[in-house]
DNA sequence: ATGCAGTTGTGCACGTGTTCACAAAGCGGG
DNA sequence: CCCGCTTTGTGAACACGTGCACAACTGCAT
């Protein structure tokens, strides 16, 4: 029979859980559990069962009824519905402080991210070499993203600087970005964008936390992290 | 007229939005604009006019029809409701790569966040200063928590150590988390917890990347960050 | 005064996401 | 081979979030 082509569109909602049950499954995959059930998933990764079922179920039907799901195979399935059969190499634009941890951890490669650059505008920093990447010049950008087909690309520079991080990344040709810098970056359509915020992060636990009037009854709220990516 | 105190709820994707607003309308007020209109604000913010004024509208009815928003008044509302109107302490677990990257960073403290310590279980971590501030040990986390009057402990442990870091804040007193380490913690109910994972983030991007078979055609998503917090 | 241009605040309809509840289906034991 | 137990997959109801559209209101010009 020929191979589905029609991809269902999934859910925002459900994208942004797809990683974490995937990380999870991985962890029970190397604990030797074959097979696991949506309610075991679902008090894992801290959802609904319901909530796991209708997620797995926009892959398709890979459960068997009155067992679960094939831990192995839905790592598999996951990931090819996630694109993270092959790796994605990004580039990390500003080489300071966060620049630096991120390109200094291992955990993006092992993931499938591996880190192709990183780029800053200041010559001082030009040179040294964090986590076995050497920091290039921010002219040599584009060589970068062309020659290693990056298609994902970090801004971890000032927020003054970040729009023209972002601008140069697109003429570079990535794709997607990732950003780290307080400000909401304008980018033309097409381009994929997420953000990552910490000050934000504070300020939401600020409000739950100044609210800590009477008892903690707030809803549970499960980490969802459904955020718009593209545009 | 009794000020009032029956606090309505703001919706969770409001208060998600709200950091946003008033971080754009304090660079506004930096730059002499004394009043804004929702349209002005979105444009800013690249989310709706509407979704605008209904977010600020939680706040009370502040704006002037046929006029606008008083910057300096909505950052003083703003900044009450978020709870923001007193500095919120962090302490730091784990005083790696990105726990020295985070102790490090001014815009912690600019935000009212100063970090009042950081702590590592690695006797030889102990000591040394990042950013102003001596890492010690973690048997000191209680120590710190309670003299300095903290709420929100920041996790920066390995994945491992994550679940023993959450815990011992936990008994510590704190009650909010932010969570750098790619684990769902479980914590009793009434504690906050957000999570920061880069490489779900990552992985989201990779999924829309792959689908970009044809043209940009995904939804422009608008950035929210809604995600649960507290349990 | 009155009119007019501009902008807010919100009712309403719509779309998305969550959860319940249950029929359908697989499995193992007798 | 059938029965009862378990668990999936999903329809339907509900909750939540978004955006349109417009009445209500402000301020200014005449
Ligand atoms: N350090 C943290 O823990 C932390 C936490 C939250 C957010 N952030 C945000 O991350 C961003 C980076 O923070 P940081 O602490 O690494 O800052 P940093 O000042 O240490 O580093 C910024 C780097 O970007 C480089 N740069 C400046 N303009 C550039 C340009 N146009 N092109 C390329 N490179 C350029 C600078 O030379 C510098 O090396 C900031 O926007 C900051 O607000 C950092
Ligand atoms: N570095 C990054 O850029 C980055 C990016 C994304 C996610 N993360 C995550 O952030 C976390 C920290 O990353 P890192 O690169 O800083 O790791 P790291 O190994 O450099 O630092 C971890 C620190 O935690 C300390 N620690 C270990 N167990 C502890 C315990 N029980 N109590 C207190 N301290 C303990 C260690 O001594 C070490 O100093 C990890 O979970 C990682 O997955 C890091």
């Amino acid at each position: 029979m020929p191979v589905e082509r029609v991809r269902r569109r999934i859910p925002e909602a459900t994208v942004a859980r797809l990683p974490v049950y995937l990380r999870i499954l991985v962890e029970q995959a190397g604990e030797e559990v074959e097979c696991i059930s949506s309610e075991g998933l679902a008090e894992l990764a801290g959802v609904n069962a319901a909530k796991v079922r209708k997620d797995l179920s926009y892959l398709g039907s890979y459960g068997t009824r009155g067992v679960g799901y094939e831990v192995a195979f839905l790592v598999y399935q996951i990931r090819r519905e996630l694109g993270l059969t092959h790796d994605w190499p990004v580039v990390i634009v500003g080489a300071g402080n966060l620049g630096q941890a991120l390109a200094g951890y291992n955990g993006f490669g092992e993931r499938g991210f591996p880190v192709a650059g990183i780029v800053d505008i200041e010559p001082g920093k030009v040179g040294s070499v964090i986590g076995g990447v050497r920091v290039r010049h921010i002219d040599d950008l584009q060589q970068i993203v062309q020659s290693r087909r990056v298609s994902i690309g970090v801004v971890a520079t000032p927020p003054s600087a970040a729009q023209d991080a972002a601008d140069r990344l697109v003429r570079a040709g990535v794709t997607s970005i990732l950003n780290f810098a307080p400000v909401v970056l304008a980018v033309p359509r097409g381009i994929s964008v997420r953000k990552v915020d910490l000050a934000v992060e504070l300020q939401i636990l600020s409000y739950y936390e100044q609210r800590r009037v009477g008892v903690g009854l707030q809803a549970v709220g499960s980490n969802d992290s459904t955020r718009g990516a593209s545009a």
